[in-house]
DNA sequence: GAGAGTCTGGAACGTTGTTCCAGTAACAGT
DNA sequence: ACTGTTACTGGAACAACGTTCCAGACTCTC
């Protein structure tokens, strides 16, 4: 049983998990069925069944298809501040490149990609010096944080389609909204609508990934 | 137009909207059909399409009642630490209790919901004296990480539903899978594996939110 | 009463995830 | 070369969903 032979032009779990994140890439999430699914793939919704239980796990496989390439990527050796920068800025920057995986990240609770994360900020931050009784706390925050951001870039990305010709316009369109709210009942996001147009989402996001390291060495 | 006369049954934007909040907090999010809400308003589809466009609209309307409830509950005139405490704790419980509310943050940008919560953190990281070049950035980390909390835990509470009987065998049993991984490659969560079934949610979660105040403290 | 607006309920449409199953390809044993 | 078994395929069929459509019912104004 284990070693049967292959049809040439046989399906694998491999090749539908690919042309998913392809379909996934190009159409979005919401481009992804199994007919569009099996149309690319030149067969029919039942032999995708075969391989995959059912478009939860498809989704998850795609995740983790992408998420470990990450995570692989990443360097071992860097100094660990600068390898949980990278980490983070990595699964942001794979995010904004594909957003069904920010969606993906924040339904899958306790799935392969979302540990993988987690084994990286953590070790990281055992190098650090971080006290042990606080590294749970440390690399749970930091984990919560990167994936609020990318779940919220996600959205983002999915948004900017409709309207707006490019990014400045349609924050620059958000931040009229905001100077628009009550004075009395939004005071500081009135104040946050100047800066929202200029501002730049890596820079938003390392800057935050830095507050959460501070933090995690200045509590004793 | 204004002054037109109702009916008696007459139905209305808000008493569809508190119908779906009830399904959704008994049934869950797929209990949640436009089927199931015309059957518990004992009318039709379409009746329910005259005052809700479609069903994010529906969705979004849901988040927001049950938002601006828990933002407004928060009194003001507490010390800014503690209200920024108080606030993201609120959001939590909520989302525990409501746990479709997470999904639906996560999915919805730059929603009325999402607008008073950053309103509320950014206000008070302005009464704790953080510089003002600072106040976006750490207004914006705090967001994200009570968003990332949030999602994971309603993702959590979809989960404990089948197999577990209650939430320390769920614990138990993620925890024992922490520790059959391969120890080359995760060594940090199987040291983590240890203190993953007696840790606490909602103290890790406040553990967290103080770790950031503190970062954004230090950080000149 | 007549007419106009507002609102209702349910039938109907197109699409989705999933199941079902008759059929085919490649092997193993004889 | 035949046969049976297993591994796999493709497409028809099903139930459920969001949404649209529209004939009617209600309630006001004239």
């Amino acid at each position: 049983m284990a070693t049967r032979a292959q049809r040439t032009d046989a399906l694998s779990k491999e090749r539908i998990v690919d042309a998913a994140i392809e379909i996934l890439d190009t159409e979005g999430e919401k481009g992804l069925t199994f007919r569009t699914l099996a149309a690319r793939l030149a067969t029919g919704a039942g032999a995708i069944y075969w391989h995959v239980a059912n478009k939860d796990e498809l989704l998850a496989a795609a995740t983790d298809g992408v998420v470990t390439r990450v995570v692989a990527d990443v360097a071992r050796g860097e100094n660990p501040r600068d390898g949980i920068r990278i980490l983070a800025l990595g699964v942001f920057d794979a995010i904004d490149a594909h957003p069904w995986v920010g969606t993906q990240l924040s339904r899958e609770p306790w799935g392969a990609a979302l540990l993988q994360i987690f084994e990286g900020l953590g070790g990281r931050l055992q190098e650090l010096g971080v006290p042990r009784a606080q590294q749970f706390n440390s690399a749970s925050a930091l984990l919560n944080y990167v994936l609020g951001a990318a779940a919220q870039n996600a959205a983002n990305a999915r948004l900017v389609l409709p309207g707006a010709t490019d990014r400045s316009d349609f924050l620059g369109g958000i931040a009229a909204r905001w100077t628009e709210l009550d004075a009395a009942r939004y005071p500081f996001l009135r104040q946050a609508a100047a800066e929202l147009p200029e501002h730049d989402d890596r820079e938003q996001f390392l800057a935050g990934i830095d507050l959460i390291l501070s933090g995690c060495l200045t509590e004793s």
